[in-house]
DNA sequence: GTCTTAAATAGGAATTATTCTAATATAGGA
DNA sequence: TCCTATATTAGAATAATTCCTATTTAAGAC
């Protein structure tokens, strides 16, 4: 992953976007903070960490991301969005008792999946991912 | 599924829950209105149907009818929760861009992830339950 | 290096979804 | 019919997110 700020930077400035240092920071605190962090954990620590940031700007970074493909938007079964900086193909577990979020790389499950769809079309849809969601509960 | 109200009425009653008529007007908002609604939509309809209900009540109701497994709580990209009156294993399908969910049930599907996940097992995680996300756009 | 300007950010108010609270009402068993 | 644990009400409170407008700034042009 792009873990250094020259990368960062290049990874905002090739997708068309100005490099500002709001948005560096946060894409350096969804690499750094891991886990599918909340808006609000963003925010915490680039105000930790750096500068002071505006919560709307944070939302704002977030969205344009996203946009472009830079981070993803988490799914969860609770009201607040989270935010993954990987977006090579994967799935997620969910802990129903941690709530915690943890990836899950399954390149032999993908391939069936795709093939599956292959050969099985479904009717006036264009599928275009495909996302498993695996619920249960983290054995300590 | 129960679309008549001595059926709700069952259901609720079944899962050793008290019969009210919160309980009923939401629990047959659900059926009725189908494609996944919000709580707010569930308020509307019953609103505009039956009498007034607190706003309140209806996410108690909804959240007591999911713990009772009747309903399950559907994950969107946004942040408002969506419920379903349909708890037998089924997948979404989701749309980018008119934002409709739709079911999609493939007993075939599910039988080749079952096998997969019989002999191939996650470290230290015991899975509950698997759905499928299905991304892409509806052709009209 | 300086200028220019479209785009981005700050700060705070506004909105929206959801939860909480305490007072009142009621389902369903005794 | 009565009793009581449970549910509902209405509205206040909270939390996440969006919106608004004035100010700032990145980066291309000169």
């Amino acid at each position: 992953m792009k873990l250094n700020i020259a990368n960062i930077r290049n990874t905002i400035s090739t997708a068309g976007l100005k490099v500002t240092p709001q948005r560096v920071a946060v894409l350096e605190a969804i690499y750094k903070l891991g886990n599918h962090p909340t808006a609000d954990k963003i925010q915490e620590y680039i105000r930790g960490e750096h500068s002071n940031i505006a919560t709307g700007t944070i939302y704002n970074v977030l969205e344009t991301l996203t946009e472009k493909g830079i981070i993803k938007k988490v799914l969860t079964d609770k009201d607040v969005m989270r935010y993954d900086g990987i977006t090579e193909s994967h799935h997620h577990l969910y802990c129903r008792k941690t709530e915690k979020i943890k990836d899950y790389q399954d390149t032999e499950l993908d391939e069936i999946i795709r093939n599956y769809f292959k050969k099985k079309r479904i009717p006036n849809f264009e599928v275009d991912e495909i996302k498993i969601q695996i619920n249960g509960k983290f054995k300590k």
